[in-house]
DNA sequence: GACCTATTTAGATAAATTTCTAAATAGCAG
DNA sequence: CTGCTATTTAGAAATTTATCTAAATAGGTC
């Protein structure tokens, strides 16, 4: 969706939290929303943007929801830094 | 100032322009306001949020303030992107 | 179908961000 | 010191974002 999407996403603290929680395996919204002191539906509208951005996808599975990293988009975010702040990256 | 300042500061549009511009060399506020379509005090305010983040920093020089690119503090950003992408970075 | 459980959507409010205009500061030039 | 140029600061208005409560949806289970 974009990489303006993306580093907003990125943004915001409890969304970066989120994604740090997704690193160890797919989740769903209810135990993510465990580790935070928010309302179900605020964190389901955090994960809704990080879906909008493509920072995390998800898989129904029975009436669970999981939600899955999406690693291959931080790639563009990544060559956008490397760009401006001056390295090289290698795709 | 950390990765949170960083991250807020880069997820708006008109400051990853303004560090896109300094990329080819250190530049005066004026001549990047020139740039866009916004007054030179709105374009301070971006200044001064980018040098909070530490993403620039200034120069004066005569009555002109140069701002330049800190490609260093670019390094905490991927640092998180890479782990949280499942990446490896050698610091 | 009736009832749970998991999650999202809607609508309201609060808080943060972006932008502008006008005034203030700072330094050089004469 | 007066005036000029470059830039920032202050304060207000507009917009966007984050959060909550309450209601809606969706898929199992009995």
């Amino acid at each position: 969706m974009g990489l303006s999407t993306a580093m907003k996403a990125l943004a915001d603290p409890i969304r970066r939290q989120i994604l740090e929680q997704l690193k160890s395996g797919p989740k769903t919204a209810g135990e993510i929303a465990q580790n935070f002191e928010l309302t179900k539906a605020t964190i389901s509208y955090h994960l809704k943007l990080l879906k909008q951005a493509e920072l995390i996808s998800e898989t129904k599975d029975k009436n669970f929801i999981y939600y899955n990293l999406n690693a291959s988009v931080f790639e563009d975010i990544l060559s956008w830094l490397y760009d401006v702040g001056g390295k090289r990256h290698e795709t």
